[in-house]
DNA sequence: CTCACTATGTGAAACATTTAACGACTTATG
DNA sequence: CATAAGTCGTTAAATGTTTCACATAGTGAG
């Protein structure tokens, strides 16, 4: 596949899985077609913005009519790989973990926690949401070539872990823990920082204030 | 509180709570002093990103000397109100917003979440943790003057629970739920798509490729 | 077949954010 | 005290993203 396509914008790529996701809401409820105005509505981004993203694909949609839905979410599958699963690793079953075990990921979306590790001796050997849990000591032989992984043990054990993974061939980190790892350059990580996006909004609320409330009549 | 600093960047305003908590971190560790470029390499933001964002609230610093960590925590811990508590009501305890309670996000933050909701009648009456679970029927008359909540139920109750939420005076939204909400102006809310974040993440590995992993020599 | 309408695709402008560069001042050192 | 080294705060440039606005082309009703 051409990884030549490296022009896309970042911001246009992020919301990608979301036109995908929606596309196939409106697919299943029979939908033929829809325009950049009715997407717009539904995922909450701009038309223009969503027309621009389309747009560095190539013409997609036709004018005066607006996007074949069947064919826009065809093309989509495509670009975002959906016809492979990507397999992923989960590391610390602890709360949120165990949360992410238990969620179907797969429902509308190509990737699957495969396998998860724990180094709490009395967790390993259950099946959460239907994936066994394996002890942290044998990540290295049991991952196999799983490239992407996603960390939820607690902060302290965050870098230790992070620094196994890479040497084990992990190439991209989602990251929930609070701590920042140092990973070497040709590994991709996310932080997803739960904490720090509820004090962020707080913040926004109290600084950012948007249109005064309208009492009711 | 003057109102008036809406001139802070947003991108700025989100980094805020990770300065906060490094700071902290140094703070504790006894850490008097501190420079952009070790903050910089602990928070994987640039240097000069760090220096830039310090300066929309005046000068902070000293030049050859760096940043007081004493004088810097407590102007932030001023900046981000950290003084008060933000109450925080959830909604839907289920999978994630079980973890959410679990975890004590009063740690090193100001808010708390006071009060829990779900439509499950054989969880309410428990306390998850130490957050005793109310029946979402009593939401109006028990959510008192909470004005953030988190909503952690269903995609397909979320725009429902948006709207009474709304309606009982909550003026900020933290949804989990990949449903994209529709609410009125005044109103703020932050999507936090999980499984979208990982198919992105996902794209991002293969469109996007960081620099050739060494082998091992 | 005609024509009013609709909605795309995009050039250009506006806006937002990051990064580079450096003068000015501080501290440390001999 | 003079000088070297360090680090801020900021101006300006570069980069990235969103939005406007409209020519254009295809649609669909009559
Ligand atoms: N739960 C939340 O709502 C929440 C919110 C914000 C951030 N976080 C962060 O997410 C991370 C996980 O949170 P949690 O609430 O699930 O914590 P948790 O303590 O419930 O779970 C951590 C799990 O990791 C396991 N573990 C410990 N060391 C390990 C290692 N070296 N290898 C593999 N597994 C190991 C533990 O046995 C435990 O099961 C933490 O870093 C936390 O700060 C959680
Ligand atoms: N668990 C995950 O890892 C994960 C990942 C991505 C997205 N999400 C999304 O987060 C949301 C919650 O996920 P979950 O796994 O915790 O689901 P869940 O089914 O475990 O929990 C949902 C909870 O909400 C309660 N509920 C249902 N209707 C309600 C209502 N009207 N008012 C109050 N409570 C109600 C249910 O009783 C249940 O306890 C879902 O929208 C899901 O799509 C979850």
């Amino acid at each position: 596949m051409d990884v030549e396509q490296t022009k896309i914008p970042q911001a246009t790529a992020k919301r990608l899985p979301l036109y995908y996701r929606f596309l196939n809401n409106l697919h299943s409820q029979g939908k033929l077609r829809v325009s950049s105005k009715e997407l717009s509505e539904a995922v909450k981004v701009d038309s223009a913005t969503i027309r621009r993203d389309f747009s560095y694909f190539g013409a997609l949609g036709k004018k005066g009519y607006g996007y074949n839905v069947e064919y826009l979410l065809s093309f989509f599958r495509k670009t975002l790989d959906q016809d492979e699963t990507t397999e992923v690793a989960l590391i610390g079953v602890g709360n949120l973990g165990t949360a992410f075990l238990n969620y179907n990921f797969t429902k509308n979306n190509n990737t699957r926690i495969q396998i998860a590790f724990d180094a709490d001796h009395s967790r390993v050997g259950t099946e959460v949401g239907g994936v066994k849990v394996e002890h942290v000591d044998d990540l290295e032989d049991k991952i196999g070539r799983v490239s992407v992984a996603i960390l939820t043990v607690p902060s302290a054990a965050a870098q230790g872990m992070a620094e196994r993974l890479v040497e084990a061939g992990v190439t991209a980190i989602l990251n929930f823990t609070p701590a920042r790892i140092t990973v070497p350059s040709h590994v991709r990580v996310h932080h997803i920082d739960l904490a720090i996006e509820l004090q962020a909004l707080v913040y926004f609320l109290k600084h950012y204030p948007l249109e005064e409330a309208v009492e009711e009549e």
